[in-house]
DNA sequence: GTACATTGTATATGTACACTATACAATGAT
DNA sequence: ATCATTGTATAGTGTACATATACAATGTAC
């Protein structure tokens, strides 16, 4: 299986740390399906040069999804894809943290100026993205 | 006008830091208007005591918080709610944005094994709670 | 099989940020 | 005036981020 090229983008202006965008935006690839079990990733360099970032930065990125248990790192041999058993607990803790965290997000969005109709639409939106996905 | 005792927690095990965690707590509370214009807020010091840090990392909340025109802080006096003039600007790269963190934050706790169904309906929650408030 | 290129790993260094400690300055009440 | 209370300013310490550089494992070319 060929090594993809997933498109993923950095912000430095960001103030967000580089490994954890990283890190976020192939976790998003992930959990959608759009880096399926058995994809071979592109080398730390690869990614490093094309991001602008240091190699041993995208190589953090790969040890924390690896961690999660998203990829299978193998010494001189690159990062795949694995069959990841998604744990199925439906933790209360972690439900109420996500909806403090979604205030908290959202708080900021208005904090912003972003209007509270655009922000409902967001997030009707991702919620059916999410459903069918 | 008595001060409030606003209800803001933190979890020092989340790894966000303490500040962060503060200043969106308040700034939760701000834009949802449960602290109004005019409103003392409890001293830096009371703060730091019932969250366990030490003050100044409440004063720099405060003071982040007092740049983003939501609060009054006046030497020796206290720290109140002043009425801010929200930006209307509704910036597309800011919705851009606001869309990918939002992608981030769902993709990380369907990573921790929350359902996409249970994502979705705390997704829309927010979007009914946002657009009534 | 040996050299070589490519891969992830490990350690060290500089920098920025978070947090604390401590001294300071402004305000209002006694 | 004195004092307690408030926010402010500066310095010190620890941790995370990012890079540089050397290292080890793997597969291929010859």
């Amino acid at each position: 299986m060929m090594a993809q090229r997933p498109r993923i983008r950095i912000d430095p202006a960001s103030g967000v740390p580089a490994v954890r965008q990283i890190a976020d935006s192939l976790r998003v690839l992930l959990v959608e399906g759009q880096l399926v079990p058995g994809t071979e990733l592109p080398s730390v360099r690869r990614i490093a040069m094309e991001l602008g970032v240091h190699f041993n930065t995208v190589a953090e990125a790969y040890r924390q999804l690896a961690a999660e248990g998203w990829l299978d790192l193998k010494h001189g041999r690159g990062a795949v894809v694995v069959a990841r058993a998604v744990p199925a607990v439906n933790n209360r803790a972690r439900t109420e943290d996500f909806r403090n965290r979604l205030r908290g997000m959202v708080a900021q969005m208005r904090s912003q100026g972003i209007s509270a109709d655009r922000i409902a639409a967001e997030l009707r939106a991702m919620a059916k993205r999410v459903t069918r996905s």
